[in-house]
DNA sequence: AACGGCACCTGGTCGC
DNA sequence: TGCGACCAGGTGCCGT
């Protein structure tokens, strides 16, 4: 399910009932996650409280205050098939909630994710140190992401443009879904090389991403099949997606069909004629 | 250093 | 109805 607007909807869902509650309980049905859930968390957590929930990236970050004021993290992500809902602590388990973190107010935050590609990391580290999270490009509704800095990354990149905005090194929170919209949007082949785009074209990109991905917000996120924001209702940017899944429908500027094709592993959509394919 | 491909999973859909 | 092939919102890691 889940590209940043997602991750952001899901952040704003499960803050209000969660945010400064102290953690009773742990329960893990399953541990094998893309890293195993560490056995000692189910000691470990208990007792602290969950003092700030944030987001970086695709990463939500929660923040945890012990009894003398030691701060520690847990790190999820939601990989291609997660959710986190909150719900009263009777609310029977299902099939794939794997997950569930009992606060003291009778609420829990549930995880649920039936690929398991997903993570739940404990760290006492500091938190933008950790690994996962020191390489990645500046949050893309910033300041820090702009023209300049992107431009800068693609000189000398020979890869198509949809990898670079995919790339967490360059551009982070974009998905398959909006990184097709945002070169949609910007007239842009996906499989443009990086070092072909004008600064213009750049430009444009940049802004179409910061765009896209805050209107999606505004929507609550995008529903494909499962993605459910944590009040158990769908997301409703897919009604404004442009050329995702539409393969062969007409192209809404100038209704030449759009088309499909297979870029690293991932379904491309554009429409050749907006989208004009790169000379050489 | 940069790049492309693979792996990790389950479940839904489609064609035969 | 069953079965295999293919597809899916992500990304760290590996080999070239």
């Amino acid at each position: 399910m889940p590209e940043l607007p997602e991750v952001e909807t899901t952040l704003r869902g499960i803050q209000p009932k969660t945010e400064g509650q102290h953690i009773q309980k742990l329960i893990v049905r399953n541990p094998k996650l893309r890293w195993p859930v560490e056995a000692h968390l189910t000691e470990t957590l208990p007792g602290k409280k969950l003092s700030k929930i944030s987001r970086r990236a695709k990463y939500l970050l929660l923040t945890l205050t012990d009894d003398k004021g030691r701060e520690s993290h847990l790190i999820l992500h939601l990989g291609m098939s997660g959710n986190l809902r909150v719900l009263p602590q009777n609310t029977p388990h299902q099939k794939h909630d794997h997950i569930d973190v009992l606060f003291d107010n009778g609420f829990m935050l549930r995880y649920h994710d039936p690929r398991r590609f997903g993570a739940f990391l404990w760290t006492d580290e500091p938190i933008m140190a950790h690994p996962l999270l020191t390489h990645l490009a500046p949050e893309p509704l910033s300041e820090e992401f702009n023209t300049d800095q992107l431009f800068q990354h693609m000189k000398g990149k020979t890869s198509a443009i949809k990898a670079i905005i995919m790339n967490n090194r360059y551009a982070v929170g974009v998905g398959n879904i909006y990184a097709n919209e945002s070169l949609f949007l910007s007239g842009i082949h996906p499989q443009t090389p990086a070092n072909k785009l004008t600064r213009a074209q750049t430009d444009s990109l940049v802004s179409n991403i910061k765009q896209v991905l805050a209107k999606a917000i505004e929507q609550g996120g995008t529903t494909l099949k499962d993605f459910l924001t944590p009040d158990g209702k769908p997301g409703y940017f897919k009604q404004e997606l442009n050329v995702y899944g539409r393969q062969g429908e007409a192209c809404p500027v100038c209704a030449t069909p759009i088309v499909r094709i297979t870029q690293n592993q991932r379904a491309s959509y554009f429409c050749p004629q907006c989208q004009p394919k790169p000379k050489g």
